[in-house]
RNA sequence: GGGGCCGUAGUUCAGUUGGCUAGAAUGCCAGACUGUCGAUCUGGAGGUCGCGGGUUCGAGUCCCGUCGGCCCCGCCA
């Protein structure tokens, strides 16, 4: 016996009578002292493997110590089961594989914990023995459906047209964004590479290269703190075309993500998606990622500042701050205490308070009494609630108020389980302003700072830089940002403008895009794209929580690989090779 | 940098007001068992209660510190 010649997982009904012969890991073994069973996995599926002393009696006492996660090769014949024996829960459960020659190629200490979905496990040691967290068939579920992902990507993007390219690891270190993974250089002392935050610069340089159409499935490096959908690698499908505007972009995404869906779930998403400029994603539902599955949007009541007693309101109306109000669907019962509670979790992210009025029979809240009950129906007109709603209602300066509200939106829509678990919501967000401002009052792109501004803000980019709509667009589906991009300044001069702009004299936008300017100065085409994050996609098919379950070898929130304690010290020597001192502080 | 939750057999957890010789389930080991598939039955082994310090007659439990994991804010063009 040396060679496999089936799968598990594949055999039925119909191969009963035939000799197989099938290799992998023991799941599970049922003794009963003559008969054994033995469920026999591989990447396939199970098979139960019947081990009986009249058919062969050393492959019988070889089968009886044998042990969970051992490696063994079995042979014999299908086997159609006795009627009342079938196990309708596998796809194998009316055939199992009565054994004649078995051989054990390795054995395996005791597992760590068993491979079967049942138990939920600690992250921590899932991590720390991860090639066996990998062997449970949710795993095993999620990396098929990642690879299934990339395959529709690449062949829907080759038959668009485009080729994949690949651009260095090994590259600069730029200002601005992230903070950069740094790597030393051993042939010039005291110089640094950087591992890609994105292959931006370098799928600009591919378009005014001529290549139209590039796609690259790549890795990406941020040193930054982690979250569930945040990892210092990350996967992005990265996307570049010449001669486009951004419905091109829209309608080639929407394409891709239809086929993606297609492939991998067998759904059909309606397209064109919808679209949302920022402005608006903010003002109704507090974010740039609005989870749009669910209603419950953020309405403008910033006529309760002007009308009634209540001060607080009042004050900040009068200085420039809005109200304004999300309502929870009743009936729901919330304690005083859940209001504290509520409350507390608002004003610690950032509102300077939260306020409430619950529309029972009568109208409770602390507000109530500083307005009178025509003020209270245009309350609950102008906020939506109906009888049994619960408002509530954050006064302050508009992008205060939005971001809390669009929180307490999505904590509460979670509480209450109001969110269509099933649903896929695609929405773009467009019309970003070009510029925000940071603690100093700097300048500093939104996007990044080859962007390109809308045509008919340019006249104001100096004058107005506040007011400068972006030609950047991100794709949010059920609340994540999945994608972002834009199309591009391909004309040095602007390019210089936007540098200058951002505080960056000319000197040292020579020194760090001196080639990106040189490029657009030797003919670049116009030219814009986008990223896809693969692992949040992914994470999203596969219904998951965390991108952790769809990394084979994610790291921990303090960026630690459990399995091979990565980072980790290194010899005194290699330090040196590098011109590194560590430095004790 | 900050807030919250968590850490007890291999694994998942319980452990009350400080009284514990630290339990359960499962897994593991040995034996029995011819139709199991969460097999069953009998017996057994298995613990630095994350680590360090403190309070106390006595600490898994209280206090301080520390390490680690998760969620979040900041950060992430």
């Amino acid at each position: 016996m040396t060679k496999r010649n089936c799968f598990c997982g594949r055999l039925n009904r119909k191969d009963a009578g035939s000799k197989v012969i099938v290799a992998g890991w023991i799941k599970k073994r049922r003794d009963h002292g003559n008969l054994i069973f033995v469920d026999l996995g591989d990447r396939s599926g199970v098979v139960q493997l019947a081990f009986d002393p009249r058919v062969a009696k050393d492959t019988h006492s070889i089968a009886h110590s044998l042990r969970e996660g051992w490696v063994i090769m079995a042979g014999g014949k299908v086997l159609l089961r006795p009627a009342d024996s079938v196990n309708p829960k596998i796809s194998t459960g009316e055939i199992e594989i009565q054994v004649e020659k078995v051989d054990v190629l390795n054995s395996s200490l005791p597992l760590p914990f068993s491979t079967d979905d049942e138990v939920e496990l600690n992250e921590e040691v899932r991590l720390k023995y991860r090639y066996i967290d990998l062997r449970r068939p949710v795993m095993q579920r999620n990396m098929q459906l990642r690879y299934e992902v990339t395959k529709a990507v690449r062949e829907f993007l080759d038959r668009q047209g485009f080729i994949e390219i690949e651009t260095p690891f090994l590259t600069k270190s730029t200002p601005e964004g992230a903070r950069d993974y740094l790597v030393p250089s051993r042939l010039n002392p005291g110089e640094f590479y950087a591992l890609p935050q994105s292959p931006q610069l370098f799928k600009q340089i591919i378009m005014i290269a001529g290549f139209e159409r590039y796609f690259q499935i790549v890795k990406c490096f941020r040193d930054e703190d982690l979250r569930a959908d945040r990892q210092p690698e990350h996967t992005q499908i990265d996307i570049e075309l010449s001669f486009i505007d951004e419905q091109d972009i829209f309608k080639l995404i929407e394409g891709m993500l239809k086929h993606v869906f297609e492939k991998t779930k067998g759904i059909t998403i309606p397209t064109p998606f919808f679209s949302l400029s920022y402005e608006e994603a903010m003002e109704r539902y507090g974010s740039d990622k609005p989870d749009t599955r669910f209603d419950m949007e953020l309405k403008e009541l910033s006529f309760l500042g002007k009308e009634g007693s209540f001060s607080s309101f009042q004050e900040i109306v009068k200085n420039g701050g809005c109200v304004k109000g999300i309502t929870l669907p009743g009936p729901v019962n919330l304690s005083r205490r859940e209001l504290d509670e509520l409350k507390l979790w608002a004003t610690n992210r950032g509102a300077p308070d939260l306020a409430w009025v619950i529309f029972a029979e009568k109208v409770k809240s602390p507000l109530a009494k500083f307005y009178d009950s025509s003020t209270l129906d245009k309350m609950a007109q102008a906020s939506g609630a109906k009888k049994g709603d619960v408002l509530f209602m954050v006064a302050g300066s508009k992008d205060t108020v939005c971001k809390a509200l669009g929180q307490l939106r999505i904590f509460l829509a979670r509480k209450f389980n109001f969110i269509p678990e099933e649903k896929f919501n695609f929405v773009w967000i467009v019309d970003f302003p070009l510029f925000e401002r940071n603690e100093t009052g700097r300048l500093i792109s939104v996007h990044h700072p080859f962007t390109s501004p809308c045509e008919e803000n340019i006249p104001i980019l100096e004058t107005n830089p506040d007011e400068v709509t972006s030609r950047a667009y991100d794709i949010v589906l059920n609340g994540q940002e999945i994608g972002g991009g834009s199309i591009r300044i391909h004309k040095k001069e602007l390019q210089e403008k936007i540098f200058k702009l951002l505080g960056m004299d000319e000197v040292r936008a020579r020194e760090k895009f001196g080639f990106l300017l040189d490029a657009l100065s030797l003919g670049a085409p116009p030219h814009g794209g986008i990223a896809m994050g693969l692992d949040r996609l992914v994470m999203i098919l596969a219904g998951e929580k965390s991108i952790r379950e769809v990394i084979p070898f994610p790291k921990t929130q303090k960026a630690v690989c459990l399995m091979t304690q990565a980072p980790s010290p290194v010899e005194e020597e290699q330090l040196r090779e590098l011109h590194i001192e560590i430095r004790e502080d």
